[in-house]
DNA sequence: ATGGTTATTATGTATGCACATAATACTGTT
DNA sequence: AACAGTATTATGTGCATACATAATAACCAT
């Protein structure tokens, strides 16, 4: 064999198990044949074999060998980026307007996802995120004040929390919730459009080690989609 | 040191990183040095530094060295699985009841995303999803015929469509939409839910290399939420 | 048979080394 | 100062080797 590198041996490998020279479920040769077969060595064949279960197509157990995966699970993934650049990527120009900022004691729903205290103030906001200035998505957050007190000091009018918060707090744990909801008078008045239209919701908590951040639901405009591959 | 591994160096180099002693943006020591303080071999420095550039938490690049990623990206990911075991892991008992199936010419929309010519027929399905006998989903697909030509024999009544190709073609790529719309006469007869409710919608194609197999739009029952983790 | 011990085996991981490659920094020429 | 060619450097990759570990298989005693 010439052509080796654990890419291009992992593809080799992925197209003969998408060929169905191995069946689903079936058991792969072993790594020092495998080696043998393709003339390299056996660190390179793990290389390759390992980032195959990364991805979900096999399944490797300590003496059980490598098999192709029985029930292969198809990973959507998408990212979750910042709503101006989410914006700014289709050519339209971003802003955003805060319609409250305010501090008070938030309802229990939201005290149980923050984990604050029944006298414990949060930050409340909501905001219109704009696409050449007509309303692309309405926002409601609750940031907990105590796990990231500078807040209160930020120019939340220039930048908007959803930014802020990624640029201070980057490496965030979350949890996201997607659903559809039929527009009430509140978020239709937001939105700018019909009472009862389908919504595309966005339902985040997200915390770092021990400490929530924030929860927000942010709902998108009417006809937003999601795109994402497989 | 005595912890060594790349699992746990890795660990402890995203630790660094979350606890901000390295910024955005910021240059890390090179692998050499941090091979030395860790007192391992570079080679695991490496592996380390290649998973988390893999989860997208640093950048590098040959000569420029390796920097905390400026704009990190959180990655939602979620198994695009079965209908059935989504429904089953829920405790409820899955069945299915295909309404139409037929072969038809489709229209132009659907032409489209299958690749198949004017004349060509293709399977058309309605098939509705219940969980506990109520709905749980309404899927309208269209098959290619001419990719997966076995699928005119297989029992569809015993096993849904979905589940037959996840098992036929089972390394397919795709597209995936979410989206939200609101439910009109068809489906909500087909839900019992409500016309105008909304109703979270999954749109999906999918090919194997250069064959399109299918495309399918799949809208959830009312209320329907649609989970993962960042 | 039954249960528990031991051997075997395939993968997991660390190491030292060598060389490849891309990008930058440097250098000398015009 | 502009340019081209060269040296340097950090990461990328491959290999041979050694040992660790988990899970199965084989074995033996009861």
């Amino acid at each position: 064999m010439t052509t080796n590198s654990h890419h291009k041996i992992r593809q080799m490998l992925k197209g003969r198990i998408e060929s169905g020279e191995w069946e689903l479920g079936a058991l792969i040769p072993r790594e020092l044949a495998l080696a043998e077969e393709y003339n390299c060595a056996r660190t390179t064949i793990n290389r390759a074999l390992q980032a195959l279960a990364d991805e979900g197509v096999v399944v490797r157990k300590r003496k059980g060998g490598t098999r192709v995966c029985r029930m292969p699970v198809r990973h959507a993934k998408f990212g979750i980026s910042i709503l101006r650049e989410q914006v700014e990527v289709t050519g339209s120009e971003y802003s955003h307007q805060n319609v409250v900022t305010k501090l008070k004691v938030p309802p229990k729903s939201v005290r149980a996802k923050l984990q604050t205290s029944e006298s414990q103030e949060a930050l409340f906001l909501q905001t219109i995120h704009l696409a050449d200035n007509s309303p692309y998505a309405y926002e409601e957050r609750w940031v907990n004040v105590e796990a990231v007190p500078e807040i209160l000091d930020a120019p939340l009018d220039e930048i908007s929390v959803n930014e802020w918060l990624v640029r201070t707090v980057p490496f965030s744990s979350g949890d996201v919730i997607f659903s559809a909801e039929n527009a009430d008078q509140r978020v239709a008045g937001a939105l700018e459009c019909q009472i009862g239209d389908a919504l595309f919701v966005l339902d985040r908590t997200t915390w770092v080690g021990e400490k929530f951040i924030t929860t927000i639901k942010l709902y998108y405009r009417s006809g937003y989609q999601l795109y994402s591959s497989l």
